[in-house]
DNA sequence: ATGGTGGACAATCCA
């Protein structure tokens, strides 16, 4: 048995990020990195950057949107971009597998939807539904280690919101997409919430609302999901609030697990 | 208070 640390962030540019990635990274502890919205095209990633850290990357961005890369130690796993599934669009910027020989990782950047009156609302329901179906498919198999991680844009519960009456119809928050959500994910654990089951858990800080985490004003939409052969071997998850700190941190915290694999 | 700030990129779009 080996101990396995993963985690996931939202990094808001993975250039603007680079230096919190560089005082962040080398004493983590983390295996295998999974970024979300890096807005690089696959020529402008940091990958030698990142390199000198001691992390190969595979990566596949666009120009100033989306963008989604893992970071790993080691073997390089199995990586490939968007569903698979031969529906369109394939959202090879949003959605990121990887595979090792010991488990699977489903890395997505969920749209985030913008107006619950919006076409995007629809489309982010739709993007939950092929996420649905592909989480259905690996857990079919109930030895295989599966995990699916990244920017959800979804706040599965009151609690992971600061005023949740003022957020119903809010696209992350509207009981339409928490209940969307849960469908996604169903028979897999939030593995963030099971070993931190108080108030106050956040993952994402508003740029726009001055002074939010001193406040305490957040929201819980950065996850770790895991099927239960994980979850069985699950040993911690914690946001990771170090970054925040430091000057220029992205609006989303890292998120990071321990496993026992 | 339908604002606010930050990122990418060059006039706005996105979150």
């Amino acid at each position: 048995m080996a101990r396995l640390r993963i985690a996931t962030f939202n990094v808001n540019s993975v250039r603007s990020r680079l230096p919190i990635l560089e005082r962040w990274l080398p004493g983590s502890g983390v295996d295998m990195l999974f970024l979300q919205e890096t807005k690089a095209v696959d020529q402008d990633f940091p990958a030698a950057a990142l390199a000198s850290l001691g992390y190969s990357s595979a990566f596949h961005g666009e120009k100033s949107y989306n963008g989604v890369a893992v970071l790993f130690k080691g073997e390089r796993p199995d990586v490939s971009f968007g569903f698979g599934d031969g529906e369109q669009p394939d959202f090879s910027t949003r959605v990121l597998l990887a595979r090792t020989p010991k488990l699977s990782v489903l890395n997505t950047y969920v749209p985030q939807g913008k107006e619950i009156t919006n076409p995007d609302y629809e489309s982010k329901k739709a993007f939950l539904d092929r996420v649905g179906a592909f989480c259905a498919r690996e857990c079919e198999n109930e030895h295989a280690l599966f995990a699916w991680v990244g920017d959800m844009n979804v706040a599965p519960t009151e609690m992971d919101v600061t005023h949740p009456e003022g957020k119903k119809n809010h696209v992350c928050f509207h009981i339409d997409i928490r209940e969307k959500f849960a469908e996604t994910a169903r028979g897999m654990t939030d593995l963030l919430r099971r070993f931190n089951p108080g108030e106050g858990v956040f993952t994402f800080f508003d740029y726009r609302v001055k002074d939010a985490e001193a406040r305490g004003i957040g929201w819980r939409i950065d996850h770790v999901m895991v099927n239960g052969a994980l979850a069985a071997r699950a040993s911690g998850c914690f946001a990771d609030r170090a970054t925040r700190g430091w000057d220029k941190p992205s609006d989303h915290v890292p998120v990071v697990a321990d496993f026992d694999i």
